[in-house]
DNA sequence: TAGTGGTCTAGACCACGCC
DNA sequence: GCGTGGTCTAGACCACTAT
């Protein structure tokens, strides 16, 4: 960084100095340590506090650090892999899967998600909330929606527990499932999925939707939010394979 | 937001800000629109133009806005579903593919891509870029990995047009594909995919890695890059479905 | 040249986890 | 209480686009 350089198209200073982490990183540290604070690191690079964090907040979003508020900045480990499919078409809470089932309430699908049920916008359906663990951690929040058609002779809409949620399910596995469909995007984390996955509100999610096919209808829709920073979400392979890697 | 409130917990301003440019969006803004330029609103809404902005960020992460220097902020239109599979098992470079290929040169593929295809890291391979044009934006960027065991009789590593890359994927196909393998994750675009994405560099983007395998070894690692703000990558049938949405 | 978003600074205070 | 990261301010200047 000395006067030699003539930096004919100056790169951003936050940019360099992600160049400069990414490298120290690779060399210098190991998963779990911990850096010095910011406070020092902006000090020891000549740059205001806001370029530093902006760095960091990159590296973080790449999955490569760790903040925590009243703890400090960590090496993050290696993203894991996370199997989102395509698995055997199955109805949701089957045996056997890497979901918990947490509870049911009332809840308005967001817009896009009515439409997909057909249901008109603001009205309330069943919701159930599920939870994935992986490693010892929460990996994902789902919602579940579904709608009073594909559940027929269920109760009103109430609050429940995951008793009361199986309960719903068994409704819905007496339908026909005849397909399936996903879709990932980025988005950021709603206040209680961010609590459920201890982050702060507004962090980096993938979001993956899930539609389940029954009667040529949309019959159960569901939201899931991955930690987009821990997370890297895989498809398996569905035919024979090697399995070489 | 008047004294009436007490706030118990007080949310971030920029959270609040989100929400209310959220309803705005929603209610009085059309796509395409031109917002007030940022320090207009910063104004408007009594907070400094760092606060402002960073409730802009999240939008735009969320992809309801677009934000280019020089001209201004506009209202996104909804984001593009882009298929990402699973396909019929098919090498890369087919005809009837959504991807455009532009040429070849030598790259030494990232330390995780070597790993995958058991080639020494930092040793060049040929790299086949390519490109996704939908609507006629380019969404994605992609770098094929090919390695010479891959290629039996290719040339030497060596820049090339799209004609030079043609004639290396012939050889991809001899190969007789026994797989295929997909992983999404979250990252940010270095310089020359942002360049080629009209993005900044450090822009979100969605990171698709796919392997191919033969033989009973990795045969072919391609890293896609896509733009977040604009796509949802949605992952097809592949049984026979009702197409019910 | 005027106006936009992008970068950067040097501070201040707050919320949280730990001791 | 102390140290951490998170939020916020009020400026300044730069890079880019359109006119």
């Amino acid at each position: 960084m000395g006067t030699t350089q003539l930096e004919q198209v100056p790169e951003p200073k936050y940019w360099h100095l992600k160049t400069v982490l990414t490298d120290a990183l690779d060399s210098e540290f190991s998963v779990g340590e911990i850096l010095p604070n910011e406070r020092e690191l902006a000090a020891r690079f000549g740059v205001a506090r806001a370029t530093l964090r902006q760095a960091l907040e990159q590296l973080e979003l790449e999955g490569r650090l760790q903040r925590r508020r009243g703890v400090g900045t960590t090496v993050a480990p290696p993203r894991v892999g996370v199997d989102v499919g395509p698995e055997p078409h199955r109805w949701p809470g089957l045996p056997g899967e890497a979901w918990q089932t947490d509870g049911v309430e009332p809840a308005a699908p967001p817009a896009p998600v009515a439409r997909l049920l057909a249901t008109t916008p603001g009205t309330p359906v069943h919701a159930v909330r599920r939870t994935r663990i992986s490693h010892g951690q929460p990996v994902a929040t789902e919602l579940l929606y579904l709608p009073a058609a594909s559940l027929p002779g269920a109760p009103d809409l109430t609050h429940g527990d995951a008793d009361a949620a199986h309960t719903l399910l068994r409704l819905l596995h007496a339908n026909a499932l005849e397909g399936q469909d996903r879709a990932v995007e980025l988005g950021s984390a709603r206040a209680e999925d961010a609590r459920q996955l201890d982050r702060l509100p507004g962090a980096p999610v993938l979001v993956v939707t899930t539609r389940y096919f029954s009667a040529g209808r949309t019959a159960a829709v569901a939201v899931a939010t991955y930690r987009a920073d821990t997370c890297r979400l895989t498809f398996a392979e569905t035919g024979p394979l090697p399995l070489a890697g």
